[in-house]
DNA sequence: AACATTCGGAGGTTTTACCTCCGTTTATAT
DNA sequence: ATATAAACGGAGGTAAAACCTCCGAATGTT
């Protein structure tokens, strides 16, 4: 849903190509979080307003549409996190704000979600990934450097966290409480993770380091059903 | 998986029998909360040990199993914070045991994902909601009266929070350790609901009140795909 | 040892999703 | 305005997945 003026093949697309470009591929978002990855492709096309054709013209199976989902998941949040760490003086407020942003475009909902479907070795993806992965954590090296994020919540576990208040609460909430609440949780949340004179020691065990982090993706290849989820960002 | 010692019907059951009801029982919930509440019940069958039609002669259908893998995990609920009552002197340490072994007991994860799918009004599970419901909010009243809990976080914040830290993380994380990282961000979220001189009023909206949380019960009786979720606990 | 109970899973049936194909509609360039 | 290429939609044939019954074999109980 960002950036296809031209997308795909070689030349230009027609207005309204363009246009469903766009729709499919933030219905497909939506629908993968809702629904899960196995989601009946009928029902992407119908929430984005095309025909099932239409779709299939635009992305070739399922794996391609996830690619493109993640593709543009990665950049947004790389433009949210460049964009927190250029405009908040404060660290932690950076950091915050970057988590909010991240919750409103669900980003940690469907990256997780569909990271292990696609080719991670993928001439696009990398970068994407890399630059991505590298700005969030500009956002909590500054935190941990002035103090405002203790060192021992890392990036593993604010990604995770991320997933975990961005995905839809399961049951019939309506979306946009659904919304509401996920921002209330962050609140809440968020002040945990700032010291303070009370705040005990996690005794839960360490935090994930970064190369436990990578190889989860390494492992398992597919899974039916369940999805990458750590490499949250 | 609690207490068939006759279970379903009037006489007592096979010794054999009995076992495997309760195999079905959790394999359902682990099952349900791994894949979703549509489920292949094949699955569930395979996971517990036993035969397609093992599960069909003790479950008429996908309701009746769903009905008892929530009604055992409220029966579960209620022991856990009466016995978290009774042994925590510290208000919050009952609360934050209370939280703890509900995420060990995956009851927040599966509750609200079948609770839109199976008849709330149901002779046996009314007043187990009841009083599951009645205990826990005890823990939270203790907590709050003695301000070791804010105010402001309440009944319905506990419940959501918990059931956004049951969920397996998506994606191919080994089983033991999500399990871990759901405790380690109890721990972290934990900490930011212990009341601190640093800690900052919530802003993204009120919390849910008791009669909110219920009208959501009432509403979208099944949606396909999600389930209900606010009802917590 | 006898008998009722329970088990397992093969396989017929139903449901669900896939994905191509082609007659119709729409944007764009002249 | 009109011609033309590009894009659209969705019907429907095909394939896959899940349901759920039925009965011969296995097992617990008295």
């Amino acid at each position: 849903m960002t950036d296809p003026p031209h997308a795909v093949g070689g030349r230009r697309l027609r207005a309204d190509a363009r246009r469903n470009h766009g729709r499919i591929l933030s219905a497909a978002r939506d629908v993968f979080v809702e629904r899960g990855p196995g989601a009946p492709l009928e029902e992407i096309a119908s929430r984005a307003g095309v025909g099932i054709g239409t779709l299939y013209r635009r992305f070739a199976d399922r794996r391609s549409l996830m690619r493109a989902v993640v593709l543009d998941a990665l950049v947004q949040t790389r433009k949210s996190a460049e964009q927190a760490l250029a405009e908040e003086p404060d660290s932690f407020d950076a950091l915050t704000r970057y988590m909010h942003t991240v919750i409103d475009l669900r980003i940690s909902a469907v990256i997780p979600l569909l990271l292990d479907k696609i080719d991670l070795e993928d001439q696009e993806l990398v970068p994407a990934r890399e630059a991505s992965a590298r700005t969030v954590q500009g956002i909590i090296d500054r935190a941990h450097a002035d103090g405002t994020l203790p060192e021992d919540v890392t990036f593993a576990d604010i990604g995770m966290l991320l997933v975990r208040l961005s995905r839809p609460l399961p049951g019939p909430v309506p979306p946009e409480l659904n919304d509401r609440l996920a921002h209330r949780h962050l609140d809440l949340v968020v002040e945990g993770l700032r010291p303070a004179a009370t705040r005990r020691k996690v005794t839960s065990g360490p935090a994930l380091g970064f190369e436990q982090l990578r190889a989860l993706r390494e492992s398992e290849p597919s899974d039916p059903g369940g999805s990458t989820s750590a490499g949250a960002l």
